[in-house]
DNA sequence: CATGAATGAGCTTTCATTCAT
DNA sequence: GATGAATGAAAGCTCATTCAT
């Protein structure tokens, strides 16, 4: 950009500091409302506090949102069901073997969903779906719904391919979701207060999950893992 | 007792109902709080539909607990610590393997904890323990803390007697009780919003976690549940 | 009493320890009454308390005094109204000169009233009686009226025997009160939490008021007390 | 100013409404909450009152104060405490005798405090300062200390210059305190329930307590007002 | 657009009084 | 008579949401 730009091009190239944050301000109003839901859960989370955080007046967060619920929408929106595009995307275009892909759909959860703030939701989920029926309907419908179907296509494929051995799919969902849930649940909760020294290694924990649960699905294992609900008849 | 029993031995053995009714009502307060604390949680649990539930009046509950969170204190005490002196004691006296120890330890859970509404409790707190800071120390103690010590004297029984590979015991705890936790969680939460034919069958599951688990645990497996924490070095 | 009393004149002369409790229940409930409500004032004093510190059930309480009100009423009238008639029957059969007897009445106020719980009653009233209308008009009828007289017949006595100056009897009754009031509320409020050093000394304190409103009664005092409503015309 | 002014100006001059009640919030509550206190006490005025006779919900009201104790306390500030630093100004610029002094100062407390709403305050805390000791401790704190210290230096600077026989500064200090705080007891309780024929008049009352006062502090005076606590040895 | 003052339903806890035993 | 379990109205305080400015 040149040095010599007049004040007319800074307003047209460098918006107004109020324009540039009022279209920054639902940003900034998800991420606080991200934080503060992880830290105290929906119900316990006030709409004033998330506006200060993000440095607005309460009523500018609901001139955003219209009210907290749509706003706890907004964040996992944001921060979970906008993903499964992108996993369905990666999922289509993947060229290894099925055991790769379950290992990469894991890791990339990790990643990007477990190791973040966002695994707070999940949690958040667990304790107050009970309490916000309309929340609970609309998470099942944009988040487990979603997660369910590619984790039964990433089942179905090695199936299909001869890779894993012939299951009850929905069994097999659960069973990988199991250790990862746990872990995001444990991390957000009684994981806190727990001593300095009994602390779970995440990357390691999930290493064990991933090859044992391998071990289970893999078309020869003399598997330990063969309940019915996975074995063949 | 005789079909002949004479009036005063009616009144003797029924007791007045005023008199009867006292004495139930702690149970019964108790009864009502589980129920209501599990479906609700803690915070959005009214003090007035515990009682309502209970049959009796607002004033009546705080004549038996001082305060909502002295209630949910008896709640746990009545139904999750108050096991711990019976599961000790079953511990010192088992006499099989500590395969089969371990085995117990975890039927006896979901069987004394796990199926019951108690297993709720677990969950509650995994969501309010942030927000109620004495009730999370309170659980600490009495519950998490000596579920851990019960834990690890299982697996060390095994290792002492070389039954089980030499271990980290913390993760070894950790390893049991994730698969456990989550499915006391998953029942009492989006488990309760997910359609029908995606139900767990929590004995199943159990079933498989427990071998796969004592596969990783035994001494000559060239078990899959291999982490460094777990690993002899 | 023989020695040899049998056993049936025992029970007709010590009445049996149930129906001698039963008699002396008001005077133990009201002594704890007094207590309580002294320390603690009407509002503050709780029904149950009471029952507590006289030894018996809340439900007795009730049955000796219809209401928290009535016990109030019986307490006044045992600890201040009751003492009015001997005052007015000493008063008759004085035969002091009127400064003797002014003096001898703040004395006894003093000795009877303001040195005893019963001081406590006044300092209560003073606060509460806007609360309770009914409980201010008992006390009006019950204590402030007669009292007044009374002192209004102490002064009018000096006043037709020549020894007070004429004065406007009302101005003078308050002009004894005011000292004399102050004391007993002091003592049970503020006073309580002044610090060691500044502890009123009742006794030097009722001297001085005494000789100071003799002066200024007496007839041929060149008073520093003689405001207009007290003076001559 | 001009009759002629724009509506600018007048925008200028006249804030806009939801601006001016905003800012006269606190003083309207104040307002109330002073009378209420007074008129019913602390612990029987409820917070919803106060809010209805400021013309606002209960919530506005702890908008402004967190508690019903602070508000209280916000009262004490704005009528009593508040005053101080204008007292001890006029008593190290005052010019006149010591016994102008101390009446100045008495008829100074009687204009804005014994003869208003604040004085209400006084009788107030005397009730209830048993049942709320952190209300005590600021009351003392904030007022009684500063008033005992403010008449120990009238009565130190008339002792200091000869005006004032020597004396224990703290029994003459109750000395002065104990008509104007019955007074102020007195109007503000049973003073209200009393005939219409006995009411005290408060200025020759004043009057008369002033005299008799100056009477025993002066030097020459042949004082009746002599105890121990006062007399030189 | 942004603000933050205002609202009022809702929740925990207390306590005088009743009444079955 | 005596008991104490039961009641339920009342009071302090919170917070999502609205709306005048």
């Amino acid at each position: 950009m040149s040095t010599s730009c007049s004040i007319s091009e800074i307003a047209a190239t460098v918006p107004a500091k109020r324009e540039r944050r009022k279209d920054a301000r639902p940003g900034e109003l998800l991420a606080a409302a991200l934080e503060l839901f992880v830290e105290k859960g929906f119900a316990a989370t006030r709409a004033e506090e998330v506006a200060k955080r993000a440095g607005v007046s309460k009523g500018t967060l609901f001139l955003y949102f219209s009210s907290k619920e749509e706003l706890f929408k907004a964040v996992v929106r944001e921060n979970i069901s906008g993903k499964f595009d992108a996993w369905n995307a990666e999922f289509d275009t993947f060229e290894g073997s099925s055991a790769e892909l379950l290992r990469y759909s894991i890791h990339a959860w990790w990643e990007r969903i477990g190791n973040t703030k966002a695994a707070g939701i999940t949690k958040l989920m667990m304790s107050e779906a009970g309490n916000f029926p309309e929340l609970a309907a609309f998470y099942q419908h944009e988040v487990i719904q979603p997660g369910n179907d590619l984790l039964r296509r990433v089942l179905q494929r090695g199936v299909d391919r001869g890779e894993f051995r012939p299951m009850d799919l929905q069994y097999g969902v659960y069973t990988v979701l199991a250790p990862m849930l746990f872990l995001a649940t444990w991390k957000h909760s009684l994981g806190l207060c727990s001593g300095t020294d009994n602390i779970i290694d995440p990357e390691q924990y999930i290493a064990v999950q991933v090859e044992t649960l391998l071990n289970g699905l893999n078309r020869r294992a003399d598997a330990a893992l063969t309940p019915q609900g996975l074995s063949t008849p």
